[in-house]
RNA sequence: GCACAGGUGGCCGAGCGGUUAAUGGCAGCAGACUGUAAAUCUGCCGCUCCUUGGAGCUACGGAGGUUCGAAUCCUCCCCUGUGCA
């Protein structure tokens, strides 16, 4: 899922996401709610009308940025006080604000409210955040249940629409075990793995993920928050992972930062200034069939915006193909299977 | 010709007797980025060596001078800008 936090993937408007085939964005709770505000959207008409955009959406709680704004926030029993980066008036986050705010932006699939749990975190704190993340995860479920009908478009969209949990439990197995079996018995249609990718060593990432994933029900939708690297979504999908989301493509690409099959690529390297090659010779975009390294470190180095759109629609047809080539070896081997059963 | 104001490292621009290889910014080179406070941040950036940390050399228009010590003070010269002839 590509991150479109300000209901906008950075750079790249909406038909050229779909001409790439994005199937599935991601938006934020708490920057829309500050920016332009949740009943503005409500108002005219949703999420999806109002950034033009039919596919899926999945909004994500705030709970991240209990971790990110680390400096601007309070958290308490009830909630999390954030203090606005925009223009530092206070807002009071809680489960059911969150689901308020997210009911009205009228994703397909919201999220509960979480503590991002920091790292590295004592255990104790660990425990403590994650046992808030539950009751969170709890009161987050039942205002969603009773209010998600009071938006113009319930009805067509009460089908589909749905509430993952999170679970959280910070880099030790048994809280994790915990959070899962526990976020499981409040029961969603999907579960996600958060607090991930906070600053952990790789190898940790992959550990909990693995640890984690076979907790969760096969039969739903499993989520890893905040991952990763093309190799890294490749080998979580392989583990078992549905969906991820991540910022890493959309960012590293305004950044001059290109993923290629032959690895990173940093188009700004003065090493490109003379080179005719596309930026990934095995890369079939629109960007890759067209343009080369030594104009778009021009356009980088320039600091000409088309540099920006270019890279990122570039790391986002690799992140997407990666996640194509995923499928089909995952269709593969089901034929595979399905022969050697038949 | 006269009067002011200036000439600083690739560029702009601080410094105006010592702690100054010389603040900043730009340009340049490289790195980071993982549920977006990010078109951001970090490092390097006179030359040559040993390569932790140092050593040597060359530098503030030019040439002299004052001083223990000068980009900083003095003299002359060159150049630039503005104004007046």
């Amino acid at each position: 899922m590509p991150v479109g936090t300000l209901a906008s993937v950075k750079g790249v408007p909406q038909h050229l996401l779909e001409e790439l085939g994005v199937q599935i964005l991601l938006g934020n709770t708490y920057h829309l709610y500050l920016r332009p505000g949740h009943q503005a959207i409500r108002d005219l008409g949703g999420l999806h009308r109002f950034m033009a955009w039919k596919r899926a959406i999945l909004t994500d709680s705030g709970g991240f940025q209990v971790f990110s704004l680390n400096e601007l926030r309070k958290v308490s029993e009830n909630g999390v006080e954030f203090r606005s980066h925009l223009d530092g008036s206070s807002h009071l986050f809680t489960p059911e604000r969150s689901m308020e705010i997210q009911i009205a932006l009228g994703a397909d699939i919201i999220m509960a409210f979480d503590e991002c749990t920091e790292y590295p975190a004592e255990r104790e704190r660990v425990r403590e955040s994650m046992e808030r993340t539950l009751r969170w995860a709890r009161r987050s479920k039942d205002y969603f249940e009773a209010h998600r009908h009071e938006v113009p478009w319930a009805e067509e969209r009460q089908a589909t629409q749905s509430l993952f949990g999170i679970v959280q439990g910070g880099m030790h197995p048994e809280l994790r075990r915990e959070s899962a079996e526990r976020t499981v018995e409040i029961g969603f249609p999907g579960y996600a793995i958060g607090g991930l990718s906070v600053g952990e060593p790789r190898e940790l990432t992959r550990e909990i993920i693995a640890s984690t994933l076979p907790l969760l029900p096969k039969d739903k939708p499993r989520y890893v928050m905040g991952v990763g690297y093309p190799d890294e979504i490749a080998e979580y999908a392989a583990m078992g992972v549905d969906m991820m989301d991540c910022v890493l493509p959309t960012r590293a690409a305004r950044h001059g930062l290109l993923f290629t099959s032959a690895g990173r690529m940093n188009i700004k390297n003065a090493r490109y200034a003379r080179d005719p090659e596309p930026p990934d010779p095995n890369c079939g975009c629109m960007v890759c069939s067209r343009y080369s390294r030594a104009y778009l470190r021009h356009l980088f180095v320039s600091g000409e915006s088309l540099a920006a759109v270019l890279n990122t629609i570039h790391n986002l047809a690799h992140y997407l193909d990666t996640m194509r080539s995923v499928r089909h070896a995952i269709r593969a081997g089901e034929s595979q299977r399905n022969r050697v059963i038949g």
